[in-house]
DNA sequence: TTCCCTTGTACGTTATAACGCACATATGAT
DNA sequence: ATCATATGTGCGTTATAACGTACAAGGGAA
């Protein structure tokens, strides 16, 4: 098995998770049940933890498993990106709300669309969800060949994996966006 | 160490994926670069794979990481939990607009603020993101010991892990609130 | 039926994850 | 300075993940 060394591969978070935490090897070892030894090694990459072992020491942090896995520090995207208007040309009019995070995974769209105007879109990847806020107007949203209606207030969460669509009513509609994808810490490796 | 059996716990998803895939345990094999063996006994959960061979498994069916750890297919949540008006005692009004879901990792809650009124956040696990987008009114947002002023249709993304808070104008503020969390996974054991 | 191929599982071996303990190096206190 | 405690790393042993091969069971096709 190659070591993460030899890979020249990411490492896990955990050495910075710890550090944050301000624990030592020792307090964490009794605290997740893990060796410090071990801990110590896979810190410094020398081992391929087991999600086993992986699960207890994320149990131990209190932490998601992906807290430890990815690489990628949380930036904070609140200021270059905010309230970026970059408006999609062609049919329908979207603002981008909250850019795409690489680590959330995430993105929301603020979209505009005129009296019974429509807009279909095609199978997204597989595991993209969606999720659909009504801001204004009425909104009809094809999911699973079916229609669903909605107004002002209402959300909508669905897979975004097969085609769908949008329809407004005879006001107009706005509503917010948005996309989930899967996960990012799939697109780095881990050992 | 333990075995998933012995400790009944959750069994990855891997049979699930492989099932939809419609792929024999030999042509995984050759297709993520594991032995066939090791292939059954992870989804016979005999075995608690390492992330490295995690990591080649998900590489080789092309899916993230996280597509294989947690439980939880996909369901869809827009009929049952939908517009599920669960309001949390005391201070502010909160509903629930996509309740929370293990795959996504995320929730969004549609918070109403009286005219001035204050409401603080301690500093949630690490890794959690927020996002605020403003429905109407004028909020503030405490982040990083400073208040950021919004005004309906903008938005804020912000890391949750430190104290936070809102902070409504003098016409009061409703709000849409997307709580991210690291990844999911998280909330059941995998080995 | 018999042959052939593929499915998934069982066995034996090797590589290594995980453990407990001991050690070297701090950092602090008296 | 010495003593004390705690840090992180190295070593030897055990448990087990991962491999390759061999095997029993289930189809087709002749």
């Amino acid at each position: 098995m190659e070591t993460l060394a030899e890979t020249g591969e990411i490492t896990l978070k955990l050495r910075d998770v710890r550090a944050a935490s301000g624990l030592s090897l020792s307090k964490a070892s009794e605290l997740t049940g893990v060796s410090k030894a071990m801990l110590g090694q896979i810190e410094r990459g020398e081992s391929s933890p087991t999600i086993a072992t992986l699960w207890k020491i994320a149990k131990g942090f209190q932490l998601p498993l992906s807290a430890l896995i990815g690489t990628s520090v949380l930036r904070d995207s609140s200021d270059a990106n905010m309230f970026r208007t970059v408006t999609f040309p062609g049919s329908i009019e979207v603002k981008i709300v909250f850019p795409f995070d690489p680590v959330l995974g995430a993105e929301t769209f603020h979209v505009s669309l005129t009296p019974n105007q429509c807009h279909e879109s095609p199978a997204h990847a597989a595991g993209v969800t969606e999720e659909v806020f009504v801001l204004d107007g009425a909104l009809d949203v094809l999911r699973d060949d079916e229609w669903v209606s909605l107004h002002a207030g209402q959300g909508l969460r669905f897979s975004a994996d097969v085609p769908h669509g949008y329809r407004a009513g005879q006001t107009g509609a706005m509503f917010l966006n948005m996309h989930h994808y899967g996960q990012t810490a799939a697109s780095e490796p881990v050992t």
